[in-house]
DNA sequence: TATTGTTATACTCTATAACTATA
DNA sequence: TATAGTTATAGAGTATAACAATA
């Protein structure tokens, strides 16, 4: 039996508030200053997925073609990526993560771990409640994922 | 009985990630275009809590007095706060929402909600996999509100 | 012709530094 | 002297339009 829709409209809300509320306070911690959250987001998606074209990574950002040139070229002249030729296809450039780049996405996701685990600790959640909170993520990324 | 270490961190892991994606998803939804997110947490801010000075809604968005100045010029153009002399302090400028702003903050929650709706009416979730997301929700804030 | 990427230009949000007006 | 707000200036991210190189 599916949902109602007062059900859907009621948990809609609440997940909404909830989920910008946490994330807002999240983004705050990153490896290091220089770095935005459009830097990021790429940075994260070669270290997943590997190496992508600008307009492969400008679709996955939503963003237009020259806006991901833009954000390549400040992540390049930090070393964190390198552009590639591609030399199947010449109108293509294949962007990829360096270590540097790496390690700047690990450390950034280390940190929001460790903040979000304290804020966590401070509350002084249970084991349930914790329980919760674990399949509730895993319920909001099935959402995202469809 | 507080949680162990190992809970905390994987908890974090996974909750980190699912609201990630989720808020990224939902940022999307807006009632105007011309609406910056800068711009719509204050409006938000100024919706719930009232009239606020610069200074005021610069700390709580934590950017620096000159950002606000300019974000509160781009709402003042397009109509949707004003300003108003203190005459207690005339040092100070107070920010008032105006009608046309309450309105655009209020379509683009429910504009918001019902995407979001949407998508949990898509993957068909019981009313027990809608109360843990509720209760999650509750937690979130908890947590944020430390 | 269509696609991939870049450059040119403009607007917004961000910052720091310097300034005005008021307390 | 300190505080509230603004202006000046600069850097990053975004967009659209126009362009080059390649398919």
């Amino acid at each position: 039996m599916s949902a109602s829709d007062e059900s859907l409209a009621l948990t809609a809300t609440d997940l909404r508030m909830a989920t910008f509320r946490l994330a807002r306070r999240l983004r705050c911690a990153r490896a290091a200053d220089s770095m935005s959250d459009a830097q990021l987001a790429v940075l994260a998606d070669l270290r997943m997925n590997g190496r992508r074209t600008i307009s492969t990574l400008a679709v996955r950002e939503r963003v237009t073609a020259p806006s991901m040139t833009s954000t390549i070229n400040g992540l390049e002249e930090q070393g964190f990526v390198v552009r590639t030729p591609d030399e199947e296809d010449r109108r293509r450039v294949q962007v990829d993560i360096t270590d540097a780049g790496i390690e700047l996405v690990v450390e950034t996701i280390r940190r929001r771990d460790e903040l979000l685990a304290d804020m966590l600790r401070e509350v002084e959640y249970t084991e349930a409640e914790l329980t919760t909170l674990r399949e509730a993520s895993a319920l909001m990324r099935r959402v995202v994922e469809r």
